[in-house]
RNA sequence: GCCCAGGUAGCUCAGUCGGCAGAGCAACGCACUCGUAAUGCGUAGGUCAGGAGUUCGAUUCUCCUCCUGGGCUCCA
């Protein structure tokens, strides 16, 4: 029998009879591989294991438990979702159904508009167990476009794919769908079910199974709002059990750090509605660590050489004509007031206030670079459905600075702008961070292409000379110039989009922006803009979702609480609170009325940092009995030596800020 | 803005196939004065998001509006 030999990404060579498949290698290698295998990738290609393998290729198995693997799993349980719609839902049109992030989705268009409910999923999930039991074979065959018209000639979604993909009109989604070239692949479950797609799959529905239907969504035919609305629904599918509950539990944790909850169990803000959407009120306990990251905020910016400056909330429209923010940005802006003879609008930016700032007088190279800051208030209109609590909100407050240098200066102004905010998000408790440059939407910018280009390469050569990672959103920029983007993970691993630094030669152009140089002649600065919070309020959601509500010393709202064990100890207690607030810290005292576990239990679940409990003892002795937040209890500390604790944790946490 | 699901006490949630609105926690009062995560008893608290309609009667059914949640689209 004839031989073929395999190369496997190790450099080592196996040698199989010929016809041999990736099932087969993966078998000769190992049982277990054999069975966590789900794709190969021959050649640098990903395809089904059951491909027949030709002499000399290289060959590595994907597995369950790669990134790849997952891929595979999750698009192979989308189709087998999208079988149990179309058994279930007769005349079910079904559009595309790819791979996600920890899980898949597949969108569908119902017969009559039904739409999907809550108790469909549980019907849906039910019938995808048993197409899973059933071990059906993912069959892949090629057809050309025209046979794939007609497999599909009830499918309108399916067609429109094909046809785009035949054009060559297709973009990445479609190619996610349908490998290019001249036919189109298709994969069949069934002699019923076959669906469009590139593959590879996992050769049966058997290697599927841990997977769950989460949720119900409305979402547009190719994004398109002006499209059909389908209805989707989201899956999350995994190697195992145990992966699976793992993701369940990791959205667990998610929502009982959801800032939204947080707020209201801290209070520590509100959303009224008699306010409106998208605005919030600021609790007492919400606004001391509010007003702490600000302070904390100003005393970086003092430190950094900024100039604070006030501007007013409400502007001429003549002054975003100016800008071009009326241009761009028009339906994002609050609508405009009518008083006196002018058209005002609430401001939606700060930059176009501080250009008119270095424009009050005339300007010298010597005062360059000039860099102006502020914690200014805008208003936008955020669309009724993307507000989402803190994070999406309609008010808010930038910590915006715009630094005018000239061209000479603009590298080294880059550079140390993201020495700066690296160093004040790692204040707040971030360490790992992501960086992208986002470049020039063709469709949305104003300004020649030579600048554009200038721009970016600063901010690009900004990056690479910190050695800085980093990715490229390619069209992501504003209208006005390209930027840098920090992203942060935070303490369960979620990424948030947090600063920006933008390089901008336009609006220096449009507000006609000059400084006197060296040599007497007039010259254009630069501008950037930077937002380092990006928003207050965004930024103290993510705080919140990071530290879980439980603020470190340095800015929890309430830093200690004191609990007399009886009435009899009241005196000591108070005596104690008036010891710690001379210190300057925030510290309250609960009365004896209720029995000391219960206020304990009250104090843990406030999340104060510490609970300081005083009973006979300690009024003899001049001690605490301190129990700290996620430690153990200490009991006869002296209160001199507590003061002393705490001033140095502040002190190390501030210090480990700078 | 679009799709779906919601809105009942401060919070978390029951409930009403159309007939006087319920619990736990929180608040308040009384008793207990207690050494490290829930003492007991009692009181008060609601135009059942708002408006319109159907009905003898609407928190419940219908419509509209507002708001919230999950997505989509958008995000200077």
């Amino acid at each position: 029998m004839a031989e073929i030999t395999i190369q496997l990404p190790d450099g080592s060579q196996r040698t199989l009879p010929e016809g041999a498949t990736a099932t087969t290698l993966a078998e000769s290698i190992g049982s277990r591989l054999a069975k966590a295998a789900v794709a190969a990738v021959v050649d640098g290609d990903e395809v089904d294991l059951n491909v027949p393998l030709h002499n000399g290729s290289t060959v590595a198995i994907v597995t369950n438990n790669s990134e790849e693997g997952r891929h595979v799993l999750r698009h192979s349980t989308a189709h087998v979702m999208a079988q149990a719609v179309t058994q279930l839902f007769p005349g079910a049109k079904f559009s595309i159904g790819p791979a996600i992030a920890d899980g898949f989705y597949y969108d569908f268009e119902l017969p009559g508009g039904r739409t999907f409910s809550e108790n469909d999923l549980e019907a849906i999930e039910a019938r995808m167990r048993e197409i899973i039991k059933a071990d059906q074979p993912f069959v892949r065959d090629e057809v050309p476009a025209a046979k794939a018209l007609e497999i599909f000639a009830d499918q309108p979604y399916k067609c429109e794919i094909i046809q785009r993909v035949s054009s060559g009109a297709a973009d990445g989604e479609d190619a996610g769908e349908v490998g290019g070239g001249e036919t189109i692949s298709v994969y069949r479950n069934t002699p019923e079910f076959v669906d469009l797609c590139r593959g590879p799959h996992v050769p049966s529905t058997s290697k599927l199974g841990h997977f769950k239907l989460m949720k119900v969504a409305g979402a547009y035919w190719r994004g398109n709002e002006k499209g059909p609305m389908l209805q989707r629904i989201y899956g999350t599918a995994w190697a195992s059990k145990d992966e699976l509950a793992e993701h369940l539990h990791r959205l667990e944790e998610a929502e009982k750090r959801d800032h939204r909850k947080l707020a209201t169990e801290l209070d520590l803000l509100s959303f009224p509605t008699e306010l409106g959407g998208g605005l919030a009120v600021w609790h007492p306990k919400g606004a001391i660590v509010r007003k702490l990251m600000e302070d904390y905020s100003r005393q970086r910016h003092q430190d950094g050489g900024y100039q604070f400056v006030f501007t007013p909330h409400l502007a001429n429209a003549k002054l975003f004509e100016t800008s071009g923010h009326l241009e761009w940005y028009k339906d994002g802006m609050y609508p405009p007031m009518e008083m006196d003879n002018g058209v005002y609008y609430p401001k939606p930016m700060n930059c176009p206030m501080h250009c008119l700032i270095f424009r009050s007088r005339q300007r010298s190279y010597r005062e360059l670079p000039l860099r102006l800051f502020e914690l200014g208030n805008v208003y936008r209109y955020e669309r009724a459905g993307t507000l989402h609590g803190l994070l999406r909100i309609r008010g808010f407050t930038q910590d915006d600075s715009h630094i005018y240098c000239t061209e000479d200066q603009l590298q080294d102004e880059i550079g140390s702008l993201l020495d700066f905010v690296i160093s004040v998000l790692r204040a707040f408790g971030f360490d790992d961070f992501q960086f992208f440059l986002s470049t020039k939407d063709p469709e949305k910018y104003v300004g020649s292409d030579e600048i554009w280009d200038k721009a970016t390469e600063a901010l690009r050569v900004a990056l690479e000379r910190h050695g800085l990672e980093y990715g490229v959103k390619e069209g992501d920029a504003a209208f006005y110039g390209p930027k840098i983007d920090i992203n942060v993970k935070d303490a369960i691993g979620r990424s948030w989009q947090l600063s920006t630094i933008q390089c901008d030669f336009n609006l220096p152009d449009r507000f006609e922006l000059e400084y006197v140089a060296p040599d007497g002649s007039r010259q254009r600065p630069i501008m950037l803009h930077r937002a380092l919070f990006g928003s207050v309020e965004r930024f103290f959601g993510v705080l919140v979702e990071h530290y879980a509500g439980a603020f470190p010393m340095w800015m929890a709202p309430l830093q200690a609480r004191v609990l007399p064990v009886a009435s009899a100890h009241q005196e000591y207690a108070e005596k104690v609170v008036s010891r710690l607030e001379a210190e300057g810290f925030r510290v309250d005292l609960v009365d004896a009325t209720d029995q000391l576990g219960k206020r304990i239990r009250a104090a843990k679940l406030e999340k104060i940092p510490y609970v300081l409990v005083v009973g006979d003892d300690d009024v003899d002795a001049s001690t605490l009995g301190v129990n700290p937040r996620g430690g153990d209890v200490e009991r006869n500390v002296p209160l001199e030596d507590f003061v002393g604790r705490l001033r140095a944790e502040v002190g190390e946490q501030l210090a480990a800020t700078r």
